[in-house]
DNA sequence: CTCCTTTGTCTTTTT
DNA sequence: GACAAAGGAG
C-alpha cells in the first residue's frame, strides 16, 4: 500500500498521527478508537516514507497483541518486508537482547527463565536456607517485595543498606541469598529480564548505541501500563534518535499490581519536552448507550487526562444490570441467555463473560458442563504450569541447562526412583560445600558422605539425561522426539498411568499438546531463521550468521515456553463462549459482554477497599470496569449476586458501588429486593445499603418469585422450592447476615466446618479440562462408543450410552446417566471416556 | 522412602 | 472449596 492508501478511511485525528513520524508522540486513544489500526498503519507509513523496517520497534505487553499487530502489518504490506519490523514484547525483546551480550554481565548466554512458581520454590528454600522461620516469612510475601524492589531497580545490596527493623533486615538476607541462587543457577526472573538490560546499558554504552542504532522508530502500546524500569529502557533507546510513539489510555491502566506506573504517561510531556499529543476519541465500537454508560462511571475518577469518548454509532440498547439471590443462580441464568442469545442468532463466539477473579469461572464452567455449551476459559490455570507440562519442561530444562537446580530437583524422583529427600539434601549439601551445581554433584554420587546404595539410582537418572543431552546435541532427534523420549524413556508415562485413568489420559493428552506445539515451533522457526538471515547483524553491516544447531533450537524452544501465556493460544474458529477476566478482556472486544460478580468486596475488590489508599486503588478498579464496558460492542449484561461462597466460607454481597454509580437512566436495573421499581441503589450508601439488601431479600419466595418472572420471559427457575429456600434464609441467612452487619461488616467469616470429601470440584476431578480442551471440536469425529456401551462424564458422572446419531456439525449422544438421568450432548464437547 | 492424612492459606488481577 | 505443605504411620 502507498502512502495515500494508508491514509485512506481514516478519520483526522488518525490521520495526523500516522503521518506524524519524527520526534516525541503521545496518541491518547480511548477505548474503540482504532487505536491498532493507527499504529500499523503509522508503521506502514514509516516504511512507504523510506524506513528500513528493521529499524522499527514496536512493542506490546502480550504475545497475542504482538501477533495480532505483525498479522495486521502482514495485510498492509508485503510479507517480507512486514516480518522484519521488530514486533515484540518488553520481556521477549529483553530477552533477544540479552541473549546477544549478558556475558558481559558475567552470566552466560544460555540462561533459564524463571517463572513464578520457580521463584517461589527458590524463596522457600533460601529461607529454609537461612534458618528463618517460613511462617514469618511468607514466600509470596517476601516475593512481592523483592519484586516491588526490582521494579524500584532496589538490589539487594542497597536494600540491605535501607532495611530499618528486623523483618526488613532478613527479608534483605532473603533477597540476597535469592539472588545468588538465581545467578548460580544462570536464572533470570521476570523481573530481571528487564533491569539486566538496563544493567547492561547503562554499564556498555556501546550495547546501548548498537540498539539505539537498531531501532530508530520506537512504538510503545499500552504505554498507561509500564513500569519504571521499561518506562527506563524506552527511555535509554529512544534517547538517541528521540522517534517516540507511545499510544496509550490513562484510564485503561489497570496493571498497577505489578508496577506499572501512571505517571509514565501523564507526564510524557514533561519527559519529552516538545512532544506532540494526538486525541482520539471518537469510538467506531460500542452503541451510544454502552459508552454512555461507561463514561458515567469512569467520570467518577480524578486525575485522568481530559476527554470523552463519543460515538456516531446507533443508541442501541440500554445496559442491563440484574441483581440474583446466589452466585449459582446468577451463573445459571448468564449461561442459559447465552445459549438463548445463540440459538436466536448471536454466535457464541460473540458473547464473552468477565469477571474479576478467575475464582468465578469455576461455577459458570459447571454451567456450561451442564447445559453442553461449549466454552473456552482464557487465563486461569496455566497450560504450562500444569504439573505434567511443568515436569517434561524441567526435563527439558535439566537437558539444556546443566546448573538448572531447581529443574534438576523437581524431576529427580519424577517417576518415583526411590531418591527422597534425605538424598537431595545430601546431594545439595555437597554441592554447597563444593560450589559446585546440584546437578555437576550428582555426576559424582561416589564422592557424597553418606550416599549408600542411592547412589546407583542417581547413575540411573544422570545416565538418562546424559544420553538425552547427546542426542540433541548431535542432532540425532528433533523436539518432538526429545519429548517423547522424555515422556516415555524416563518411565514418566508408565506412572501417570497408575494415576486413574481419566486423569492419566488427560495428562497424556496435554503432552500430546504440547509436542504439537513443539512441533509448529520448529517450523516457525526455521522459517523465522530465514527471515532473519538477510537483516543487517545490528552493530555492524554484516549479515546474521544463523547457526544451526540442537541446543539453540531446545534453548530457544523453553524461552518460547516461558514468555508465553494461555491467552496467546486463543483460536477464533470455532464457536465458543468465552470466559475471562476483566485484566485477559482488554484489547479485546465482543457483541455481547456479561459482566457478573458486580458486588463490593469482589469488584471493587476487599483489597482495594481496605487498602492504605483506597481511594487511588478503587479508582483502579473503575479503570478496570470501564475496560469491562467498552469491551462491548451491542449489549452490555451486568450482574452481581447477594450470596456468594468466597474462599470457602458463604458470604452476603452488597451491590458494586459501580453499579450506585450508574444513573438510572444509563441503565435498566433489576433488584431482587422488594423496593420500588426503577428505584437506584443510591442513598444506601455505606454499610447500611447491606442491612437494607438483607431486610428486603427475607420477601424472598413470595412477592419477587412472581414479579421477576414476568420479567424474564415466565421461565424464572428461581423460585422452584420456596419453601425450602425460606426454611434455608430464616435459619442460616439470618444469623450470618446478622453476624455480617454487626460484626466487622463485609469480611466476617461465616466458617463453614470442612466439607465432605464426597463432593469434588470440577477441576479437581478434571484439573484439566479447564482451559482449551478443545471444546467446540473443530473437527467431527466418530466416537470410540456406541449403544449400550459404558461411558464417564466429567460432571454426570457414569451411564449407558443409548443412541448416537449424526448431526450436522457434531455427533449427538443421548446418555442414561446413573445419578443425572437421561441427557442429550454433542459427543465433540462431552467428552466421554469410555470405561 | 512412600503414602496418606491433616493443616493452613488463599483470591485480585499477569508478563 | 482447592491446593500445597507439613506431619505421621508403615
Amino acid at each position: 500500500m502507498n502512502k495515500e492508501e494508508l491514509l485512506n478511511g481514516l478519520n483526522e485525528k488518525q490521520k495526523e498521527a500516522v503521518r506524524y513520524l519524527d520526534g516525541p508522540l503521545l496518541i491518547l486513544a480511548g477505548a474503540g478508537s482504532g487505536k491498532t489500526r493507527v499504529l500499523t498503519h503509522r508503521i506502514g507509513y514509516l516504511i512507504e516514507s523510506g524506513v528500513a523496517p528493521w529499524n522499527i520497534l514496536a512493542i506490546t505487553f502480550t504475545n497475542k497483541a504482538a501477533g495480532e499487530m505483525r498479522d495486521r502489518v502482514d495485510g498492509l504490506l508485503m510479507a517480507r518486508t512486514a516480518q522484519q519490523v521488530f514486533v515484540s514484547t518488553f520481556h521477549s525483546m529483553c530477552v533477544r537482547l540479552l541473549r546477544y551480550d549478558i556475558d558481559r554481565l558475567g552470566y552466560q548466554k544460555d540462561f533459564t527463565i524463571y517463572d513464578t512458581d520457580d521463584q517461589r520454590t527458590l524463596v522457600r528454600s533460601c529461607i529454609k536456607a537461612l534458618g528463618l522461620d517460613n511462617k514469618m516469612y511468607r514466600d509470596r510475601a517476601v516475593l512481592s517485595i523483592i519484586s516491588s524492589a526490582k521494579n524500584e531497580m532496589t538490589d539487594a545490596e542497597s536494600y540491605t543498606d535501607s532495611a530499618s527493623d528486623f523483618y526488613e533486615r532478613n527479608v534483605a538476607k532473603i533477597y540476597t541469598e535469592y539472588e545468588r541462587q538465581l545467578k548460580a543457577s544462570n536464572a533470570l526472573d521476570f523481573d530481571d529480564l528487564l533491569i539486566k538490560t538496563v544493567q547492561l546499558f547503562r554499564r556498555f554504552p556501546d550495547v546501548l548505541e548498537k540498539w539505539q542504532e537498531r531501532f530508530r522508530y520506537i512504538m510503545v502500546d499500552e504505554y498507561q501500563d509500564t513500569n519504571n524500569v521499561q518506562f527506563e529502557i524506552v527511555r535509554m533507546l529512544a534517547d538517541k534518535y528521540r522517534n517516540l510513539c507511545v499510544v496509550g489510555d490513562d484510564d485503561q491502566s489497570i496493571y498497577k499490581f505489578r508496577g506499572a506506573n501512571i505517571e509514565n504517561i501523564l507526564s510524557f510531556e514533561r519527559t519529552f519536552p516538545g512532544a506532540k499529543v494526538i486525541k482520539l476519541e471518537q469510538n467506531y465500537r460500542s452503541t451510544r448507550s454502552i459508552l454512555n454508560a461507561a463514561n458515567q462511571v469512569i467520570r467518577n475518577n480524578k486525575g485522568r487526562k481530559e476527554k470523552e469518548l463519543w460515538t456516531e454509532n446507533e443508541e442501541g440498547e440500554l445496559p442491563v444490570y440484574r441483581e440474583y439471590e446466589t452466585a449459582a443462580q446468577e451463573a445459571d441464568r448468564i449461561i442459559r441467555q447465552a445459549s438463548e442469545a445463540a440459538a436466536g442468532g448471536r454466535s457464541l463466539k460473540s458473547q464473552a463473560i468477565l469477571y474479576r477473579t478467575n475464582a468465578q469461572s469455576r461455577l459458570l464452567e459447571e454451567k456450561c458442563i451442564e447445559r453442553n455449551i461449549p466454552y473456552i476459559i482464557v487465563g486461569g490455570v496455566n497450560f504450562y504450569q500444569r504439573k505434567e507440562i511443568k515436569d517434561i519442561i524441567s526435563y527439558l530444562r535439566v537437558i539444556s541447562n546443566d546448573v538448572d537446580d531447581l529443574a534438576c530437583q523437581r524431576v529427580i524422583n519424577v517417576p518415583k526412583r526411590g531418591i527422597g529427600q534425605t538424598t537431595v539434601n545430601r546431594v545439595t549439601a555437597f554441592a554447597v560445600q563444593n560450589n559446585i551445581s546440584f546437578y555437576a554433584a550428582l555426576t559424582r554420587p561416589e564422592n557424597i558422605p553418606g550416599i549408600g546404595s542411592a547412589a546407583k539410582k542417581i547413575r540411573t537418572f544422570t545416565d538418562l539425561i546424559e544420553e538425552f543431552r547427546r542426542r540433541i546435541r548431535e542432532g540425532g532427534t528433533d523436539l518432538r522426539g526429545l519429548i517423547e523420549a522424555v515422556r516415555d524413556e524416563t518411565g514418566y508415562a508408565e506412572e501417570l498411568k497408575k494415576e486413574d485413568a481419566v486423569t492419566a489420559e488427560t495428562r497424556l493428552e496435554n503432552i500430546e499438546e504440547m509436542i504439537n506445539k513443539a512441533v509448529s515451533f520448529e517450523a516457525d522457526r526455521a522459517a523465522r531463521l530465514g527471515i532473519e538471515a538477510v537483516l543487517p547483524e545490528p552493530g555492524t553491516d554484516e549479515i546474521f550468521t544463523a547457526e544451526e544447531n540442537g541446543e539453540d533450537l531446545l534453548e530457544e524452544f523453553l524461552e518460547e515456553l516461558s514468555l508465553v501465556a494461555d491467552i496467546d493460544r486463543t483460536n477464533d474458529t470455532d464457536d465458543v463462549l468465552t470466559m475471562m477476566t476483566l485484566h485477559s478482556a482488554k484489547g479485546l472486544e465482543f457483541d455481547t459482554v456479561y459482566l457478573c460478580g458486580m458486588e463490593d468486596g469482589l469488584f471493587p475488590s476487599a483489597a482495594s477497599i481496605n487498602a492504605e489508599d483506597p481511594e487511588a486503588e478503587i479508582e483502579e478498579e473503575r479503570r478496570l470496569c470501564y475496560v469491562g464496558f467498552t469491551r462491548a460492542r451491542k449489549w452490555l449484561n451486568l450482574s452481581s449476586a447477594k450470596e456468594r461462597m468466597v474462599n470457602g466460607e458463604t458470604r452476603y454481597m452488597k451491590v458494586s458501588r459501580f453499579i450506585d454509580e450508574l444513573p438510572d437512566d444509563a441503565a435498566e436495573k433489576h433488584f431482587r429486593s422488594k423496593r420500588n421499581a426503577g428505584e437506584s441503589f443510591r442513598g444506601f450508601g455505606g454499610y447500611e445499603g447491606r442491612m437494607e439488601h438483607s431486610l428486603g431479600s427475607t420477601s424472598f419466595g413470595s412477592s419477587y418469585g412472581s414479579s421477576y418472572a414476568s420479567s424474564y420471559g415466565g421461565r424464572d427457575d428461581f423460585g422452584s422450592r420456596p419453601g425450602d429456600r425460606e426454611a434455608y434464609n430464616a435459619y442460616n441467612g439470618f444469623s450470618s447476615r446478622m453476624i455480617g452487619n454487626f460484626g466487622s461488616l463485609d469480611r466476617t467469616p461465616v466458617r463453614s466446618g470442612r466439607g465432605s470429601k464426597g463432593a469434588k470440584g470440577l477441576s479437581g476431578l478434571s484439573g484439566i479440562s479447564k482451559g482449551f480442551g478443545n471444546a467446540g471440536g473443530a473437527v467431527k469425529q466418530k466416537p470410540d462408543y456406541g449403544p449400550g456401551d459404558r461411558v464417564l462424564h466429567i460432571k454426570f458422572g457414569t451411564g449407558t450410552v443409548e443412541e448416537v446419531k449424526e448431526g450436522a456439525k457434531d455427533y449427538e449422544v443421548t446418555v442414561d446417566f446413573d445419578t443425572a438421568g437421561r441427557k442429550r450432548m454433542f459427543a465433540g464437547f462431552a467428552k466421554l471416556k469410555k470405561v
